[in-house]
RNA sequence: UGGGCGAUCGACUAAUGGUAGGUCAAGUGCCUUUGGAGCACUCAGUCCAGGUUCGAAUCCUGGUCGCCCAGCCA
């Protein structure tokens, strides 16, 4: 038996036991000739994250897998908490991660179907009206171990029932007076089978229905039927819907309608990620984050704009596969898969994050030459670019030492090294201001090396990355670190909470990056990498006069670790 | 405490009674005009105790541990 199967999408795909379902249902043809057909379902109520990516790939892209189709099917029975604004999102989310549903669908097209299914089951003696309070449902419901009580309306005259839920939904009541209940057993162990509410009155306006209705159908009255009236054949969910399935099967046989089945799978968790929509959206209004989009957030909107792609992603979700355990994944099983990605696809460009300014002495003071750069040494279908040299360089800060410590092989007083396409160089001496900080290196080039090869085979143990200081423009640059400092969020002291787990370094912006000129051209779709340094993208806020760029993912960084090992801190 | 679900390298996951394998992470070496990338290698696991079987991660029994459920949220 293969480790891993293709999905035909080219991915690496896990075997999971959701696909063994969907075979297995397909070979004896439990839906008969019925494609598979899914769902996705979210409540537009807030932004999608890498949790909900998750499920629309296994949604989608199992679905795919078996020639069947993907509706995208907003839940939306709850009026106050849900906004256009959040369709539209959603949308555009779905289809930033490359996929496209069947069919547009909204649990409220339903209302009125939904409705008739209520009125059946008055009929059939399977709801009634209960004119108890929030508080007294919760008292009669019982607790974990002890049954539920019967409400003292349980057993009202179908008659009765009919009557008070046509004025349910004619507005008669104020919210709160009355709900439908399901007429099923105070007593059974599963709390969602002691007589569900099936429909609550809220007189609130809809974002698609307005004001025409003031009854709203819970979920559970919504989701399965909904389903089933879409004939989805597999209607795969997260774990802690695992308990509402003997209601959402009860509702669909006491109907008779189409048989959807509902599978949970575990959901997504990551390691220094926070994935809880109300901690999310208290990030936003706290203003901890810039907002939904903020390149820290693990909405998809914020991770877009962070530079992640959608084909990283896929891979990812394609590589964790679906189980119905609670586990924890290593953020850096994302990250890998982002920086496979971009490795393979995005352009190298030169940018000096934090300057040092580098004089080559035996340069001619006003001669400029232009050297021939890869564009993707991954690709060289990418082709070449050309990058103006000269006599005053940037180089990296960090890729200067005044006293080298050991294995530390870039430059440093009467050390060659390479400059990137360009020469050797050999730093001579330093310039330090008053206060004794360093201002400049001058060093010396060896003209026979052009290119970054010398003649006479001598070997350099360091590559740099450079910048011609009047060529090079300059660019806001934001560095984004994660934004906890625990691989668990809700791993707090006693008394804490979880924003005390917050780092307060996961922005640190650079005014003063120098980049070679070719990046004033940046587009915001353009996925670039930074040599030696990390992957960026241009960031919305850019202006023409203006240029910012966020870090999507720093390069690894062997040197650090090295440094990290030998307990050296970083000097100059 | 009632019910449901689950437990395999540090993490994710495969093996569907027949060689415990893959990916991430970590480590070592090679290579390198990115201390990037790549290549090779290494480390490392079946929750526990019984049982069935020629053979058990898988089946059975009993434990242990973890997650979910007491919204007129989804």
């Amino acid at each position: 038996m293969p480790p891993a199967e293709s999905g035909g999408d080219g991915l690496r795909h896990t075997a999971n036991f959701l696909r063994d379902i969907m075979a297995e249902d397909v070979r004896t043809q439990k839906f008969g000739d019925a494609v598979i057909q899914t769902r996705f379902p979210p409540e537009p109520n807030g932004y999608l994250h890498i949790g909900h990516a998750k499920a629309i790939f296994l949604d989608f892209g199992l679905a795919d897998e078996f020639g069947g189709k993907t509706n995208l099917r907003f839940d939306d029975t709850n009026p106050e908490k849900e906004e256009t604004v959040y369709v539209e999102s959603i949308q555009k989310d779905v289809r930033w991660l490359g996929f496209e549903w069947e069919r547009l669908c909204y649990a409220s097209d339903y209302f009125p179907q939904l409705y008739e299914w209520a009125l059946q089951l008055i009929r059939a003696g399977y709801a009634y009206v209960d004119d108890l309070t929030a508080e007294e449902i919760r008292q009669h419901r019982g607790t974990l171990t002890e049954p539920g009580k019967d409400s003292p309306y349980r057993n009202r005259a179908i008659h009765e029932n009919l009557d008070l839920f046509a004025r349910m939904k004619a507005g008669e009541f104020p919210d709160g007076s009355r709900v439908l209940r399901a007429k099923i057993d105070m007593t059974s162990p599963n709390l969602n089978m002691r007589d569900p509410v099936m429909y609550r009155i809220l007189h609130a306006t809809h974002h698609r229905t307005g004001d025409e209705w003031c009854i709203y159908p819970m979920y559970d009255f919504a989701h399965g039927q909904s389903d089933s009236i879409e004939h989805v054949t597999h209607s795969m969910c997260t774990l802690e819907f695992a308990d509402h399935q003997p209601l959402y099967r009860w509702y669909i046989e006491q109907l008779g309608i189409f048989p959807s089945q509902q599978i949970e799978f575990d959901r997504l968790n990551l390691t220094y990620t926070l994935l809880s929509k109300r901690k999310l959206l208290q990030l936003v209004q706290e203003k901890r984050v810039s907002g939904w989009d903020d390149p820290r957030m693990p909405t998809l909107s914020g991770i877009r704009r962070r530079g992640f792609t959608p084909e990283a992603i896929r891979a990812f979700c394609a590589a964790i596969g679906a189980t119905r355990t609670n586990g924890i994944t290593d953020i850096e099983m994302l990250e890998h898969f982002q920086r496979d990605d971009l490795n393979r696809r995005a352009r190298r460009a030169m940018a000096v994050l934090r300057p040092l300014k580098l004089v080559i002495e035996n340069y001619p003071n006003d001669q400029v030459e232009y050297v021939e750069v890869q564009n993707n040494p991954e690709d060289p279908s990418a082709g070449t670019r050309r990058v103006p040299f000269s006599r005053e360089l940037y180089i990296e800060q960090d890729d200067f030492r005044e006293v080298p410590p050991p294995k530390y092989y870039r430059l440093s007083p009467g050390k060659e090294v390479r400059l990137r396409a360009a020469y050797f160089v050999t730093a001579q001496s330093i310039v330090k201001d008053a206060d004794g900080s360093l201002i400049e290196v001058h060093g010396t080039y060896d003209p026979a090396s052009r290119g970054g090869n010398s003649p006479d085979g001598r070997k350099v143990k360091s590559t740099m990355h450079w910048v011609s200081a009047s060529h090079a423009i300059s660019a806001e640059i934001r560095l984004y670190n994660r934004l906890f400092t625990r691989p668990d969020p809700y791993d707090f002291p006693e008394g804490g909470d979880i924003f005390d787990n917050l780092d307060p370094h996961s922005l640190e912006i650079l005014s003063g990056a120098k980049l070679e000129p070719s990046l004033a051209h940046a587009l915001l779709d353009d996925r670039y990498q930074f040599e030696r340094v990390g992957y960026f993208c241009l960031d919305a806020d850019s202006t023409p006069g203006h240029l910012v760029f966020n870090r999507t993912l720093a390069l690894k960084d062997t040197w650090a670790k090295i440094e990290k090992k030998t307990g050296k801190e970083p000097g100059t």
